[in-house]
DNA sequence: TGGTCAAATGATAGCGCTGTCATTCTGTTT
DNA sequence: AAACAGAATGACAGCGCTATCATTTGACCA
């Protein structure tokens, strides 16, 4: 494996000129530039990176931290992520946390250990320890969270407002006449969760509708939490005539379980879903859900880390991107 | 930060000594083990991986190029990569090419500038450029091939016997009666494609059937490439009275360009898909499928990568995974 | 021609760690 | 007590590169 010196040598130069003709070829002269490049070439020179990120204390990778990489909101928010740091010339390293607060620290010690410059979380976790958290620290921790919020404050985050979106569907709901509906939520500690609740709240309050703890379901984002989650709420004795999900997998099992039951979508109960996957509009019925800019997530978050690692946040530390209702054939006129 | 002498020094220790203490415990006192211990905790020692990995040669990362992380199927395999990996203690970059054999090679690069040790590749490109792939090099290139054969029967792979699993789909939509098959298959070139397609000819030609180019059609993958696809083959004068699509995606949306039509599945027209995606038991009728093990895959993938890199992959350089036909109510007998 | 200044280049230290080899310590045997 | 083996530790070079500072070169003008 060749290395600088053998190119240094081969071009006749000094290495300093030749880590400075590849890395910021603006400083060296156009002549002494090309022998280099031509010497490089010629010697089959690979600089070896990791003496580069040795030496420069710059890894030029970020953590996406991910409580399920299957999920398809998030392979969609980590694709953006990726996207946005290639761009940059960074690396997207991968940390699958299975929800796990553990394997989540074991993975955010890369941050302490020099193998990343900064975490993107996409759950509602501080992923360090708290003491490294401490506030007396000058230096930023450079991690962002993405999609959840967190309740630390000092955390700069990328969020939907959970509030309105989940205000927005109740009302849509209520306009086409339903009263009593029911959500299957998220875990009901998630900072995501309670914002939809609220807004499913302030949604019923403002229309005069009482709040029925009974009509609401907890799931954990799954296929299967949603069709039983539905059946839960199907066996209620006044049923719900509609039911709002807290993402899209859990309206896709729900509507499974409503039709098992020989029931229609949206004929005799109507169904909504949230985040808005790209097959939810293949759905039969098409699925009504509120759109995530899923993809742009990554990109704010990416950007916002950048600024952060820079040392320079600027404007918002909670930056808040728009969502979309989108209303189709799952959602109908209360029976 | 405190550094490895900071250790050593308060230790009493030579840095030497630091670095057996942690790296191989088994070789020093148990004394001075302990004392290392607590010295390194008391100055909160974070050992600079990037020294280590500078120093040692060894990134401990594997590089994943998938073409497309938003794939379910996909999600799940680099699911699979990363915990294996990570219960070896490596890390996965995310390497999400697109498709684009230029971004392929761009990430492959890590390789050869030490950034990663090894690459598990999605597609069926030889991610480096040729001249890398020289037999005169003595020491095997840390590739693997995951899902995808690739022609170059050098690379390491492991994958699912496609005509095999093409044939049995093939053979079950036969057994129910159907002559005239659709499919929608992959692009052409994909050793995956041309696999299945052969598996569908043996099937055809074993029952007697004729083929008919004119009942292939081609897609992308996608959810969209589904629609378009089943809307081609409905159109024929003799239209197919079964559609078998080369993954579950496309699958989605063959039945919504079916139902559309208003024609009923499997009533007028059977659907089959290839993956067997978790959410096709949900589908409406339930989709008859092949089940990939999507997540051995990435284990199985893992295993030989560490075989390769520490040269001496055993046993067969090309690895087969077994499928499973999973029948459901979404193919039936011919109308 | 000589002086001045900026641009270009060279020389060199050292990032934090591990691998190698030399040295010291410990316990056992004669 | 001497001899010795093996275990434990120390000393130190150096991985490949970049940052820093020193030096040289070249352009320009008085």
């Amino acid at each position: 494996m060749s290395n600088i010196r053998t190119v240094a040598k081969k071009a006749g130069v000094s290495v300093a000129t030749v880590s400075r003709a590849l890395q910021k070829p603006d400083v060296v002269s156009e002549k002494t530039r090309k022998k280099v490049q031509d010497a490089a070439k010629e010697v089959g020179y690979r600089p070896n990176m990791m003496a580069k990120v040795f030496r420069s204390k710059k890894t030029h990778s970020v953590l996406a931290l991910v409580p399920d990489m299957s999920n398809p909101f998030f392979a969609r928010v980590i694709s953006g992520i990726q996207k946005a740091a290639k761009s940059r010339g960074y690396n997207v390293i991968l940390g699958n946390t299975l929800g796990s607060a553990d394997i989540e620290r074991d993975f955010a010690r890369l941050l302490q250990t020099s193998q990343t410059d900064g975490i993107i979380q996409l759950s509602a976790r501080y992923p360090l320890e708290s003491s490294e958290n401490d506030s007396s620290n000058p230096v930023p921790v450079p991690i962002v969270n993405c999609c959840e919020c967190v309740t630390d404050d000092s955390m700069p985050t990328v969020q939907l407002d959970n509030q309105a979106a989940g205000k927005a569907m109740i009302n849509h709901l209520i306009q086409l006449g339903h009263s009593r509906i029911g959500v299957i939520i998220g875990p009901p500690e998630s900072p995501l969760t309670v914002g939809r609740m609220a807004g499913y709240k302030v949604a019923l309050h403002e229309n005069g509708l009482e709040f029925d703890e009974k009509l609401v379901t907890e799931g954990d984002y799954s296929l299967n939490a949603g069709e039983v989650g539905a059946k839960t709420l199907l066996a209620l004795e006044e049923a719900p005539t509609a039911i709002f999900c807290f993402n899209d997998e859990m309206a896709y099992g729900a509507m499974r379980s409503i039709k098992e039951a020989g029931l229609r979508v949206p004929g005799d109960i109507s169904v909504a879903g949230f985040d808005d996957l790209p097959f939810s509009k293949y759905m039969e019925p098409a699925l009504t859900s509120v759109r995530q800019p899923s993809v742009d997530f990554g990109d704010v978050a990416v950007e916002m880390l950048f600024e952060l690692m820079a040392g320079n946040l600027q404007g918002e530390r909670h930056r808040q991107l728009e969502f979309e209702l989108v209303a189709r054939a799952s959602t109908g006129r209360a029976s």
